[in-house]
DNA sequence: TTCATTGCAAATTATTTGCATTTGA
DNA sequence: TCAAATGCAAATAATTTGCAATGAA
């Protein structure tokens, strides 16, 4: 955890941007919750533990921010919620492939990391000439556990 | 067009719903536009040409009311905008594989079909036990057209 | 000191809802 | 005829913005 602060707060001063108690707050919060799939509101709820007078306004900006240094990605579950993660990028990894399974009976998302689509990309350049930079999928069914429950 | 038009009316009406011209408006705006992922604003100032009586209210019930008899698709390209098109399923395919090539450039959005991902699927379903019902996925990229506008 | 950042409240945007009126079966 | 569907306007929800006060460099 420590490290991708540290990163953080280098990052900050490379742009001229100031290190300030609430952004490290947000990012700690997404950092220790990579799995939770947070919204702003999430975020906001979490922070305001330890930074009760922290804005809602501000948590939205921090993201925002992180968004545009690449640290977090963004997802959309098409349950109208737009929802955040640490990026996978920030983990140490090379390229973040952030591919997630979705159940639609509870609602839990797992997130599993995988090449196969390289392959597929590179199908897609050659016959379109449409060249790829980043992909996203998510993957809709029933999990383990809700299968095991049903039967 | 018109056979998928016939299709929604007998659809209609085994649900026991209304036949409207709104809905037929709707339906045809989406139908006519498969390409242009629309959002609710767009179909609803392209369908006010023909029938400006209309309120927004009831084309965001229409594309509800389409949603759930999954004649369309609900996309979104993390812009934070919701988008429509017309479900593939309707156009006559058996599993409606949408997936699409976003330009970051231009923003065009492409759709293409491809089956690669059964293979991917069976292995998740081995691997974790979650069992795949449906799967989306985007390409974000550059578009051909941009790239050569660049060179 | 000094300007970026913050918190707050108001504004904006997208979508939904209540209700009186209209309309399809 | 009569419940379902519509249009409108008001309500809600999510996010953004203006601005005076605060705080990091």
């Amino acid at each position: 955890m420590s490290v991708d602060k540290e990163k953080f707060i280098k990052m900050l001063k490379e742009k001229g941007l100031k290190v300030t108690r609430q952004r490290l707050v947000v990012l700690e919060a997404l950092a220790e919750h990579k799995d939770r799939h947070m919204t702003a509101e999430d975020i906001y709820d979490l922070v305001r533990i330890e930074f009760p007078e922290i804005g809602i306004a501000t948590v939205y900006r921090t993201v925002q921010l992180l968004l545009e240094m690449q640290l977090v990605d963004r997802i959309e579950l098409n349950d109208g919620c737009v929802r955040y993660e640490i990026g996978h990028q920030f983990s140490g990894e090379t390229r973040h492939y952030h591919h997630h399974l979705i159940c639609k009976e509870c609602g839990k998302i797992m997130s599993f990391d995988d090449d196969l689509l390289e392959e597929l990309e590179k199908q897609i350049e050659e016959k379109t000439g449409f060249h790829v930079w980043d992909h996203e999928l998510k993957l809709y069914g029933r999990c383990r556990e809700c299968i095991r429950d049903k039967e």
